[in-house]
RNA sequence: GGAGGGGUGGCAGAGCGGUCAAAUGCAACGGACUGUAAAUCCGUCGACUUUAGUCUACGAUGGUUCGAAUCCAUCCCCCUCCA
């Protein structure tokens, strides 16, 4: 095996994190995390990172490693998993990256635009101004530095105008421009492996409704009524967990906890579902397994025999 | 029993004679996604056909009118208050 990686891209609940377990086990693997929201150490009951149990079996990686008011973005997570993925080749260890992040997923494997990090001061005066004057008059001023860019993007993307924006105002460059040049892989020396979890909506909607209500036994709203107290700016990514932002509401005063438990299962319904058109669309699987995973040895079996077959064929050739 | 308010598309909720297949929000379905991505955004959303159009629709039935979700009558159901 020559520089693997294998990738358990699937949408939440649908048992990535117990296939990589039952893979790594396996493989001499270790498990490293690809979402974007167990990178950060505040809700690791509500956004489900792996408990103390599962990290005896097998050795995981990257979860919880930054502090809840840390504003990270996928270059952070990419630097880290990098050097990662890199040490495991050396110790001859498999790297499993096990994440329901689609976008984080793709940046590891297509590489990231080659834009240099923003300053902190042009994202003040971007979000300043955006605050002033609103994203459809932003979109307006970006049109006028950035008429590509613009004409991409609807006048209320709050979130991409602002990056364009910024970009803009930062490097004297418009995004487009930038978006020109050809992507930077890390890892240019990897081979993945990529397993897709594709379950059906209805299957899914049950688990996570499940996963849900024992999340809260576990202590969710405790976990929630901490980070109420202790972090400050509630636009910070840690704090767009799901089930976050939910109870949060209750802990505000502003609704009850059944509303507040059926919101957080709605969304995280809906959340799936976006998952499942991502992955349907634009991720390319070596492995596709059409079912949520449980403990199953026929499929790992299966799963194993696939993976030494696509690497003696990249050894080979 | 008396007084009042109301029944609108999957839900909530506007509309109160024509420009109404019916605002808006939610849900649903599909899609996008190049440094906050568990984020952010877009499209569709009565049926059939589809630039246009046809039909069935606003509790039920009947009426007024060129024309009704909108006005009138009767009936059915719901809610609030008084008894």
């Amino acid at each position: 095996m020559q520089n693997p990686v294998i990738v358990i891209a699937g949408p939440t609940a649908s048992g990535k994190s117990q296939l990589a377990i039952d893979l790594a086990l396996e493989l001499n693997g270790v498990i490293l995390n690809a979402d974007s929201m167990q990178i950060y150490q505040g809700s690791p009951i509500l956004s489900a990172v792996p408990n103390n149990e599962d990290k005896q079996l097998v050795e995981h990686r990257l979860y919880e490693l930054f502090p809840n008011n840390f504003n990270g973005s996928v270059i952070e997570w990419l630097d880290k998993i990098t050097t990662e993925i890199r040490n495991l080749w050396q110790e001859n260890r498999v790297p499993i990256v096990a994440g329901g992040t689609g976008f984080y997923i793709e940046n590891l494997i297509k590489g990231t635009t080659p834009v240099p990090e923003t300053s902190a001061q042009a994202h003040e005066q971007t979000m300043a101004l955006l605050a002033e004057i609103g994203v459809q008059a932003l979109h307006k001023k970006l049109a006028e530095v950035d008429a590509i860019t613009a004409a991409k993007l609807s006048e209320n993307d709050t979130t991409r105008v602002r990056r364009a924006y910024e970009v803009w105002l930062d490097t004297g460059v418009p995004l487009s421009v930038w978006h020109r040049k050809p992507m930077i892989k890390k890892l240019p020396e990897a081979n993945f492996f990529v397993i897709k979890i594709v379950p059906n909506l209805a299957e899914l909607e049950e688990r996570c409704n499940l996963r849900f209500d024992l999340m809260m036994k576990q202590g969710a709203l405790a976990e929630v009524e901490t980070l109420a107290q202790t972090v400050a700016d509630r636009n910070l990514p840690a704090m767009k967990a799901l089930g976050v932002p939910e109870l949060l509401d209750f802990v505000d005063g502003k609704s009850n906890l059944p509303e507040a438990v059926a919101l957080a299962k709605l969304h995280t319904r809906q959340y799936a579902k976006r998952q499942l058109t991502w992955f349907r669309n634009r991720t390319k699987a070596e492995f596709v397994l059409n079912h949520s995973y449980r403990t199953d040895k026929e499929t790992i079996k299966n799963i194993i025999f696939n993976v030494k077959n696509y690497y003696r064929g990249c050894t080979n050739s």
